[in-house]
RNA sequence: GGCGACGUGGCCAAGUGGUUAAGGCAGGGGUCUGCAAAACCCCGAUCGCCGGUUCGAAUCCGGCCGUCGCCUCCA
């Protein structure tokens, strides 16, 4: 079986083949940091964490690229209504996001790029552009000749003369046509601006991850990957700049591209201002809770988002916590113990064909809960030993493929020992059959947010979610 | 208006030509338990609608209805 990946570029399920093997050079298209970070970018992050970890597991290095886009006409605007420096902006949520990383438990990128680091790299290649006849000079603007480049929209899946006919955008007269895009934009007051041979400016939106991909992974890469919402222009732009600019096809070999976050049945955006930041989820849920939702469709689907799902995601998380509890018996022979076998060998076959088929991970994930089902009816049957500790090993060692900890969440430490004084207390209480008192305090605990449960080898406890 | 995606049990969601249509949540009934909890077992869908292709379709084709995305900054 091998990796099968769907490719936005050919629009159909192609097998994994990178450049390089084992080498996989991936980017993937980071926030513009004008804001704090929402949920919707969190479930992008996600989405490419898992590739990246999937790959890995597979036996790929990856490399793997994001950018910050930190020259942009809102960072510049909110930072002017802030009345501080736009890179100071900038800078605050970058620091933000790589708290998100640690939060979110993401595999770090290798770099992060941003745009006010790579400026004379985003020049030079824009001087090439002009060179070669793609890019035109305009008072100290410098436009993309979108005509000239050959297999303009291949990505999207539109062609130039529909997209004039549907451009609705006001009409730059200076452009030898509405359709030319910018690559570099000339300084107006007010605004940061670096030299250039075109005067003073600052780059346009696309032009950065086109550089940044040169700089940072060579003339081509294997997987570019982002929201769907930046297929048309950004992607395109993009494949537009860097073909023209090494001659090199294709650019990326594999276009992936993640659904759309919905809340309410509608992207979630700032615009919409329909959103939840990282950090208000983060407060009342744990970092898994989030994966688990994000993990529980596929990843080009849009994902609906709502009080609903996030309930479902918690319970979903305890029930996949509980295979992990402790075995009650040591029976490592017999029928039960070889079937528990069977399930775990049976359960990573399957796991493995569903992720190889586009990074499956609702339908890999349905099957890691079957194993824990298996799990939990070996420890009823009183398996124990090594099978078990085997299939347990395997439930965190795929889970973790996925990115999900499974962790219990650390008790607050001083009032541990209270608790389990309580309890001691309790089963004295038991041993005497005085079972009204007994429940007092199971109840009370539980009221508490502390739930307990008697078990043939004692009481044992655990949070609430 | 153009391009594209999706519509599976109460909710979420896999499955894209052929065994009994995964799994999670919720619900009902059991087992276990002093009672609970957890766990386990059992119960529930013919796959938006209509038509077509086929021995056979949720799965392919066409039409319709509905939802969403892109076409403008956007993960």
């Amino acid at each position: 079986m091998t990796l099968h990946v769907y490719n936005t570029l050919t629009k159909r399920l192609e097998p994994f083949k990178p450049l390089d093997p084992p080498w996989v050079k991936m980017y993937v298209c980071g926030p513009t940091v004008y804001d704090k970070a929402h949920i919707g970018h969190a479930m992008s992050a996600v989405v490419f964490d898992v590739v990246r970890r999937y790959l890995e597991y597979r036996g790929y290095r990856v490399v793997h690229v994001m950018n910050f886009t930190d020259v942009d006409d809102k960072i510049i605007r909110r930072a002017n209504e802030l009345g501080i420096p736009p890179l100071d902006l900038a800078q605050r949520y970058i620091q933000e996001w790589f708290e998100h990383v640690h939060a979110l438990n993401l595999l770090p990128a290798h770099y992060y790029p941003r745009v006010s680091l790579v400026i004379p790299q985003i020049i030079h290649m824009v001087q090439v552009l002009i060179k070669k006849g793609y890019a035109y000079v305009v008072d100290g603007d410098v436009y993309y000749r979108v005509r000239k480049f050959r297999g303009y929209g291949k990505l999207s899946g539109r062609n130039v003369d529909e997209l004039r006919a549907g451009a609705r955008v006001e009409v730059d007269e200076r452009k030898e046509d509405p359709l030319d895009f910018a690559l570099w934009k000339a300084a107006k007051p007010g605004e940061p601006s670096w030299e250039s041979p075109w005067g003073p400016g600052r780059p346009g939106w696309h032009i950065e991850c086109s550089a940044m991909n040169y700089y940072f992974l060579g003339e081509q890469i294997d997987i570019h990957g982002g929201g769907t919402d930046l297929i048309f222009p950004h992607h395109e732009n993009e494949i537009a700049q860097s073909e023209a600019f090494t001659g090199k096809i294709p650019f990326a070999r594999y276009w992936l591209h993640n659904g759309m976050l919905q809340l309410r049945g509608e992207k979630m955006s700032k615009s919409l201002g329909n959103l939840v930041t990282i950090d208000e989820f983060l407060q009342e849920h744990e970092a898994d809770v989030f994966r688990l939702i994000v993990l529980s469709s596929h990843y080009r689907k849009p994902l609906g988002y709502d009080e609903g799902v996030v309930a479902d995601a918690e319970k979903a998380l305890q029930r996949l916590r509980g295979g992990l509890r402790p075995p009650m018996g040591r029976a490592e022979e017999g029928d039960e113990a070889a079937a528990l076998e069977a399930q775990v060998r049976d359960v990573r076959e399957k796991f493995l064909a569903a992720m190889d088929d586009d990074f499956n991970t609702a339908g890999a994930l349905g099957h890691v809960f079957t194993l824990v089902r298996a799990i939990n009816t070996a420890r009823d049957a009183g398996v124990g030993g090594r099978p078990f500790a085997w299939a347990q090993a395997t439930l965190l060692e795929l889970a973790h493929t996925l990115g999900l900890e499974l962790k219990e969440e650390a008790a607050a430490a001083d009032v541990v020992p209270f608790i389990e004084h309580l309890i001691e207390i309790r089963s004295e209480l038991r041993k005497q059959k005085q079972w009204a008192l007994a429940d007092r305090i199971r109840d009370r605990l539980n009221a508490l947010g502390v739930a307990l449960e008697d078990t043939p080898q004692g009481t044992v406890w655990r949070w609430k979610v």
